[in-house]
Parts: structure tokens; C-alpha cells; sequence
DNA sequence: AAGTGGTCTAGACCACACC
DNA sequence: GTGTGGTCTAGACCACTTA
């Protein structure tokens, strides 16, 4: 861990415990370089890292605020979306039911999300996923077979994506995302136990490796009653 | 405009245009810091903006490349979402009916959202707004009347955020998000002319001033054949 | 071993807010 | 004018990949 890090979890720390109080001023840059014993640059860069959080935020001439809504956010660093539910939901119990598990080769859509060629097989999974053994969403997932390779029921019982990083040493890059709203098809009826009129919140989610290449193309069907997304949003306009 | 973004967008035209084609390394950051005469610190900060962006990823010990799926994202900045339709529908024609517009005591539920005390009225507006003559959108907003002065419906009519920025002199902060699935209410139906069991795609929407202060709290419903909300999120573990 | 990107420094200058 | 945060520098050292 790298010093401003460590600096930006220290002054997390305090904002959460109160000792900077929401809407006041913290010392300037120059009294903290000197409280932590290190330079100008890297005190401002573990201030960078809050003010990316919505937690601070800094005027020039003035000085650098606890935000009005500093406590309203978790301050707990959030898991990533893309890093899967059986993280995102850490202490909640987490099921996983297999519907459908094959390898076969790539329709045109696929292919086009992908970037594979029609030579290269995917595997294809839809699984129902349930949170304290009520229905939550339906999976439909692709993923390249030559890249994510070895993959087995097993697997898929369990979290896919503990194995493309402990197994496979996987380094994600970051999702593009698409956000809908949707009726419910028998199909997610049958399975998430809606009605038939129910909506139904779709996550479409292209997911890259470090590097660019797409390793994921999935829609992700939710009761509508059970999950909402969220986002923040922080300018950088200094 | 300071040097490294100055850069930045030199660079971010230089993928655009294929002279650093997809996949391949460019220039190290010392002969990048040459060419635009510049130290290796601002270099550096200039390929972080790009790195945000999801443009190009760096290895350590191996170099800098271009994005596989760089020329897929779009290259020209877009508009913020906080920033309002009217900059992010640019080149459509938008207009907006105002449904209801007034001032009044906030409920506990605004008060919460908008850290008001219940002595502190607020606005209360109901727009429907429509992209080329059809409907898209009912927004549902409360702006606190002590920060947002003078509101008219005359400026309803037109951009909210302009009338912000230009005549208020407001600097945004950031917003915080959260998307759902609904059903369409009577009221949905009514005025975004949809069936009664279409599913709506409602924004609720938060948004903040530099300083962290809340000024608006709104429930926008899309009508979901309309409108999707789309995310980048790009990991940062160097 | 050589080359790359990441971190960190000590100091300089600038833009801006406040008095 | 004083003090604040933002930018930029020239150089150092380290972690890592590749050969």
C-alpha cells in the first residue's frame, strides 16, 4: 500500500469518527503534508482520492471542506458491480441454481459484443440466482471459451468470478453497462415468481480484462422490487 | 486549459484518427514528455484522463496500449446526466409542458432528501417533456426555494440548468442515482401515452452544488421503449 | 540487464478567496 | 497582502516485464 492511500484511509477514518465535522474546514494541504511527513504532491493526491468519493471537496483560495453530505454515503469502499453478487452481498445467504450450462458457437449479437469470430465457441449460462432462498435475478451470460477456459457446473454453483481471479489470475479492466426497464417474459415469470404484469430491471453488462478484451456479455433480469441501481456521480471541474 | 489536458485531447485525437491504432503500444511516457515538452509527471497525468476514460491501459515494466475496444466508446465527451436533457438531446427537438408548478412546505420525505428544515418551502414542478413531439419523459422535482431564487414558468419552459449556471452562477458537484423498475401509474399513462402494465424506468436523482449542498431532488419516469441509463466504470487497481 | 510505468520529493509559480 | 489549492518541474527510486 502506497502512502497516499494509506493517508486517504487515515483522513476517511477521521471525517467518519467526526473529527473533521461535516461542513468545516480540515487543515490545508501544507499542515498535513507535515502531520503525515511527507511532500505537497502526494498530500494533495490522498485528497484526490476523497474528493473522487464525494467527501471533500476543495475551493482554491479557501481551503478543503468536509461535504454537507459526507456521512450520507457508505463509507465503506463499495464492492464493484462487476465484481458479482456473491461479494456484493457478503453476509446475506446467496444461492445459485444452473438452468442452463453449454458451449456452442456465437450468434451474430454475440459476436459483435464479444469481438470473437464465428470459429470461437462460447459458453452460454443462464442461472437463477436467490437471496435468502427467494428468487432474485436471472443470469444470461456468454463467455468465450478460449479465454475463460475450464469452466464447470461446479463452478457456476459457486462464484464465477472468485474463479476467473483466484484460478484463472484474471485482472478486470471495467463494465460498460446498460440499464433498463422491461415487462416480464414467461420466461422470468416462471423463474423469479413475478406477475405477469410485473416489471422487470435489466442489467446488460459487457465486461473487459485489463487489457480491453471483452471476457462477458450478460443481461441480468431482476424483480423489479428487489433491486434498484445506483450511481454517483462527481464532477471534476476544479 | 492547463498543459496535461491540453495533451490529453491531443492524445485522445491521435487514437481517434488510428495514428495509435487499437492494441498496440504507444510512445513511453519519457518520449511522449519530449515530443510535448513536458515533465514525465504531467505526462503521466495527461494518459490518466485518457486511462479513465477507458481509452488506453498501462503495465507495468511493459508500456502503454491502446484499448481493444477503444474506438467503441464515445470519443467526444458526453453530456452529464446531471447536466439536464436539453444538453444531452442536443440536436433533437425538445419541449417541455409544465403540469404543475408551486411553492410549498417540503414533506418529511423532501426535507430528508433535501437536509430542509420544515420552515424552508420549496418548488414543487411537474414537466412533461417530449423529443420530437413525443413523450419521453414526467420529471418530478422540488428544488429548495432559498437556493434556487427566482424560478419562473417562464424558465420551465425552457432549461432549468442553463437558467443554473448562467443566471445563478451555480458550480454542480456530482448527483447520486438510483434506477428502478416501475409500473406505470395512471398518471404515467396518462401523460407518456403508455399501456397500463408497460413498465417505467424511473431516475430518482439528487443532485449537489460544489459544496455539497442539495438543490434538487427529482423522480424522472421514462417511458421504457425510450430511454436505457448507460454506465463506464473503469477499475483503478494499477 | 534494460526499459517501462508508479511513486515521491522539494521547490517554484499561478489563480483565486478573503481580509 | 496573505493564505489557500492547482499545476508543473527535474530528478530520484522502486516494481515489474521482457529479453
Amino acid at each position: 500500500m502506497v502512502k497516499y492511500q494509506e493517508i486517504a484511509n487515515e483522513i476517511r477514518q477521521r471525517i467518519k469518527m467526526g473529527l473533521y465535522p461535516v461542513d468545516t474546514l480540515i487543515p490545508d494541504q501544507i499542515t498535513l503534508a507535515k502531520e503525515f511527513d511527507v511532500s505537497r504532491m502526494t498530500m494533495k493526491k490522498a485528497l484526490d482520492i476523497l474528493a473522487m468519493e464525494g467527501l471533500i471537496y476543495r475551493q482554491r483560495g479557501a481551503g478543503t471542506f468536509v461535504m454537507k453530505n459526507a456521512l450520507a454515503h457508505p463509507l465503506d469502499a463499495p464492492a464493484k458491480e462487476y465484481e458479482g453478487l456473491t461479494k456484493q452481498l457478503k453476509g446475506q445467504q446467496l444461492t445459485s441454481q444452473v438452468i442452463y450450462f453449454n458451449i456452442e458457437f456465437p450468434s451474430q449479437e454475440v459476436m459483435d459484443q464479444l469481438m470473437l469470430k464465428e470459429s470461437q465457441p462460447v459458453y452460454k449460462i443462464i442461472r437463477l440466482r436467490s437471496v435468502n432462498q427467494e428468487p432474485y435475478v436471472i443470469e444470461h451470460t456468454y463467455m468465450p471459451a478460449d479465454i475463460v477456459t475450464g469452466l464447470t457446473e461446479d463452478v457456476l454453483l459457486g462464484s464465477i468470478y472468485a474463479y476467473l481471479k483466484e484460478e484463472l489470475g484474471f485482472v478486470f479492466g471495467g463494465a460498460y453497462r446498460k440499464i433498463h426497464a422491461d415487462k416480464a417474459s414467461e420466461y422470468d415469470q416462471k423463474y423469479l415468481e413475478c406477475g405477469e404484469h410485473d416489471p422487470v430491471l435489466e442489467v446488460e453488462q459487457l465486461v473487459y480484462l485489463k487489457d480491453g478484451r471483452p471476457f462477458e456479455y450478460s443481461r441480468s433480469r431482476h424483480r423489479y422490487d428487489k433491486r434498484s441501481y445506483t450511481v454517483l456521480e462527481v464532477s471534476n471541474n476544479s
